[in-house]
DNA sequence: TGCAAATATTCCTTGACAGGAATATTCCAT
DNA sequence: ATGGAATATTCCTGTCAAGGAATATTTGCA
């Protein structure tokens, strides 16, 4: 959890990571849709897949780079301890709403 | 959603966020339990705030802090996008075993 | 009013990390 | 085998942010 924060914590990161959303992809073409230089793109591809964020398929001299699902999934299973929360706000929201057209109604 | 992963990208302060997760607490509270020192607490949770992770309610000299939902929604709703992502490996899958057993029933 | 508790802020030092530039590596095609 | 893509790595430098220590601030209470 901590890495997967870490790892999409760095604005250029959290890019490719989003473009990535869109199907792999070989570093070339990232370098090209954002603009970035190449050795930082690979920099950053590099702690994505430390990060177990993205996985590698080679393709004769390129690489091509592709979302893992597992991470995210654990940030799902992660989440759903705070689902209950907000959750329990809109209970609590309908009740006031309820109770506002009942004070209206009379 | 930066901000967010950015918050959360130090194990302190996700340490701080995942405690806060069982019910709002004094900063005295979270330097307890976590054993760090005061100081530390307070920077930490001014982070958290500022990213509008928590929130705080004076309580005379103590500062009560608790979670807000907010952002963890708007995280679920970034996560939306890459949960169509792991569903079809799963309808791969389950497409893989649906074959494993015709085959084995022959 | 003055003290003590709870918390926040400041200042300093240090380590991690991102970007830049240059270079190394890998693999294909000729 | 050699040159040229495509990508990775290295080294350097500057910046930012975290921790430590000391101190300021706020509020309740004797």
């Amino acid at each position: 959890m901590l890495e997967t924060f870490r790892a999409l914590a760095e604005p250029s990161r959290l890019q490719i990571f989003e473009l990535l959303a869109d199907g792999p992809l070989p570093v070339g073409a990232v370098v090209d849709r954002l603009g970035m230089r190449q050795p930082q793109a690979s920099k950053h591809l590099r702690v994505l897949s430390e990060a177990g964020l993205v996985e590698v398929r080679p393709d004769a001299q390129r690489r091509i780079y592709a979302l893992r699902a597992e991470p995210l999934q654990e940030l799902d299973v992660w989440l759903r301890r705070y689902r209950r929360m907000w959750e329990e706000q809109f209970k609590r929201l309908d009740q006031v709403l309820r109770e506002e057209k009942k004070r209206r109604s009379r």
